[in-house]
DNA sequence: CATGATATCTGACTAAAGTCAGACATATGC
DNA sequence: GCATATGTCTGACTTTAGTCAGATATCATG
C-alpha cells in the first residue's frame, strides 16, 4: 500500500505532532520556549555557553539574551571558564535546578504516559531504541572507558547474556579466559564503549598481553543498534588504539555461532587461523597484522 | 542503563533534532514556516479552510493572514463552498503545485537518504509503523467502504497472507467461502477499514444474509498496529453497524491457530457453538445477540 | 423574516525569534 | 609585543507567531 519512503513520512508526521505536544506543556510553566530549550540544555549538564548554541543552533546575540533573561529569574549562575576566559561556564543555581526538575518531570510524565497507554511496551520500546540509534548514528560516539566502569559492565552483562541465549550449552564467564579488568587499560590495552545520548550501544576490549600478539575481546553490538556499521567502526577503533600502543599483531577467538562477527572479520582484513588457546566455547580463530 | 521512560526519552530528543532539520530545509524555500505548513496541508488534499485551521491549530486571524499572504504569491486560490458560503475551500494553483512539489521532494529527500544510509530498511521500517500507528492511535479513524476499494484489497490481501503463514496446511481463498463483495456493503452488509494517516491498519468485514443471522468475516490488524485494542474497535463498529441494520444475531468462525483473535471474541461477550458450516479452515465458531 | 449561530476576515496589538554590525576582552602565533 | 583570531555581549533592528475584539457575510430555525 505504501512505499518506503512514504512510511518513512509517515513515521515524520507522526513524531512531529508528538513533538509539538511536548513543546506547548513545556510552554504552561510560563517561559518562552527558547529559554527553558536553554535551561534544560544546561540541566542536562552542558555548561559551556558555545556548546550550548550550537547544540541548539542558536546566534550568539540570542544566547547572551536567553542566557541574562534566565539570570534576571535567578535560575542560573554564569562564570569565566578555568583556562580560558573569554568562555562562559553557565551553572543552575538552586532555583535553577527547581525549575529544570519540573521540565523534567514533565517530559518524564508524558513518556509513562505513552508507556502506560500501550500493552506492546517491550515492542515499542525497541522500536524506539532501533530508531533513536539510527537517527543518532552520526553522534554515536566512541569513548575509552575503564572496563570497570557502570557503562562498560552494562555492555559486558548483555554480552554475556547473548553469548548464553546464542551458545546451544550456554555461557558460564566463570568457564571462558575473564580477561583481567587491567590488561584492558591503558598502558597495557584498552576498553572502548560506544555511546549514543546517554545508552551505550556497544563496546570493545583490547587485551594487552607479553607475549607475541595482544587480543581483541568482548566486541559487542547492542541489538538496537546492528546493520548501523558500529560493530566496524568499534573493531577500527580498537585497532586504532593498539597501534598507539605500538601492538603489531592481533588475535581473538569467536565461535561460529555469532555468524555477524565472523563475516565482519573475514571482511576487514583478517585471517582465520588455528586454535591458539583452550577456551572451552570458541571455534573460530582470527589474526590481524597491523 | 536505561530505565524505560529514558528510553522513551532518548527517542524522543533524536527524532525532534530530526524533525527540526526538517524544519530548516523547508525554511531554504524563502517562506516562513506557518505559510509553507498551510501550502503542504492544501497540497495533501485538505481544502476546507476550517479544516486546516483544526489540523495545524492556528488561530483563525493567523490562519487567513497565511492564506491572504500564499494568494499574494499565486500559489493557491480561495472559493466559498458550494453547499456553505461561509467556508472557504482553498485550491492549489499551477504555480502552487509547483511550489508543493518542491516541498515534497525536500520530504522525500529526507526520507530516501535516511533509508539509503542504512542496510536494516526492513527493520527499520516496520519500527517505524508501529511507532507512528502507537501514537496515532487517537487519529485512526474507521471507516465504512467498499471492500472492492484499493484500501479493503489491500487489507484482505494482507489479511490472506498472513492466513497463509500461520494455518500448517497453508491457505487458499478459494477454498474457503468467499463472500461476495455485495453481502458486505449497504443494506445488506458492511465492510470497515482503520486507517491511519493514509495506511489502512485493519478491516472487518460484516456479512448480511438471509437466514437467521449474519456473519462477521475478515478481521485483521496490521502487525504494526497491534496491541493498541484496534481489533476490539473495529469489533464494536462492525456490531454498531449490524444493530444499525437490524441484524439481531451474529456468528463468525476462525481458527485456533489465531490465539489473539479467540480472546478477543471471548472477552467481549461471544459465546462459542457448535460449527455451523463447513469451511475447511476454521476450527472454532461463535455466536453473539445483539 | 427575524434571531442567533457559524465561518472568515480585518485591525491593532504583543511576544518571541532571529539577524547583523560592531564593541570588548582574552587567547594564540609569530 | 603585535597582529589576528575567538567567544561573548550590546544595540538596533526585522520577521514570524500568536492574540483578541469586533466587522461582515452566510446559514439554520422557528
Amino acid at each position: 500500500m505504501l512505499d518506503p519512503v512514504s512510511r518513512v513520512r509517515r513515521f515524520n508526521r507522526a513524531v512531529t505532532s508528538a513533538v509539538g505536544a511536548l513543546d506547548t506543556s513545556f510552554l504552561g510553566r510560563g517561559r518562552p520556549l527558547g529559554a527553558a530549550r536553554v535551561l534544560n540544555a544546561i540541566g542536562h549538564g552542558r555548561t559551556d555557553v558555545g556548546d550550548i548554541r550550537d547544540y541548539l543552533a542558536l546566534d550568539s546575540g540570542l544566547m547572551s539574551r536567553l542566557l541574562r533573561s534566565l539570570e534576571d529569574e535567578s535560575l542560573i549562575e554564569t562564570t569565566a571558564h578555568a583556562d580560558d576566559a573569554r568562555r562562559r561556564i553557565a551553572k543552575l543555581t538552586h532555583a535553577g535546578k527547581r525549575e529544570f526538575n519540573a521540565y523534567e518531570a514533565i517530559s518524564n510524565r508524558q513518556a509513562k504516559d505513552f508507556l502506560d497507554h500501550h500493552t506492546q511496551r517491550e515492542a515499542l520500546l525497541a522500536a524506539m531504541d532501533l530508531i533513536a540509534s539510527a537517527l543518532g548514528r552520526d553522534v554515536t560516539s566512541l569513548d575509552e572507558m575503564d572496563p570497570r566502569s557502570d557503562e562498560a559492565r552494562y555492555c559486558l552483562g548483555e554480552y554475556y547474556a547473548e553469548l548464553a541465549r546464542r551458545f546451544k550449552q550456554g555461557f558460564d564467564v566463570k568457564l571462558s579466559r575473564d580477561p583481567e579488568a587491567k590488561d584492558m587499560v591503558r598502558p597495557r590495552g584498552s576498553f572502548i564503549v560506544a555511546m549514543s545520548d546517554g545508552l551505550p550501544l556497544g563496546c570493545v576490549g583490547l587485551k594487552g598481553s607479553n607475549s607475541e600478539f595482544s587480543e581483541i575481546k568482548r566486541l559487542w553490538v547492542a541489538p538496537a543498534a546492528r546493520g548501523l556499521g558500529l560493530g566496524r567502526r568499534l573493531m577500527d577503533a580498537a585497532e586504532k588504539a593498539a597501534r598507539e600502543l605500538g601492538i603489531a599483531v592481533l588475535r581473538l577467538d569467536t565461535n561460529s555461532a555469532l555468524a555477524e562477527a565472523g563475516q565482519l572479520y573475514r571482511r576487514t582484513g583478517w585471517t582465520e587461523i588455528p586454535r591458539f588457546n583452550d577456551d572451552p566455547y570458541p571455534d573460530l580463530f582470527f589474526e590481524k597484522h597491523l
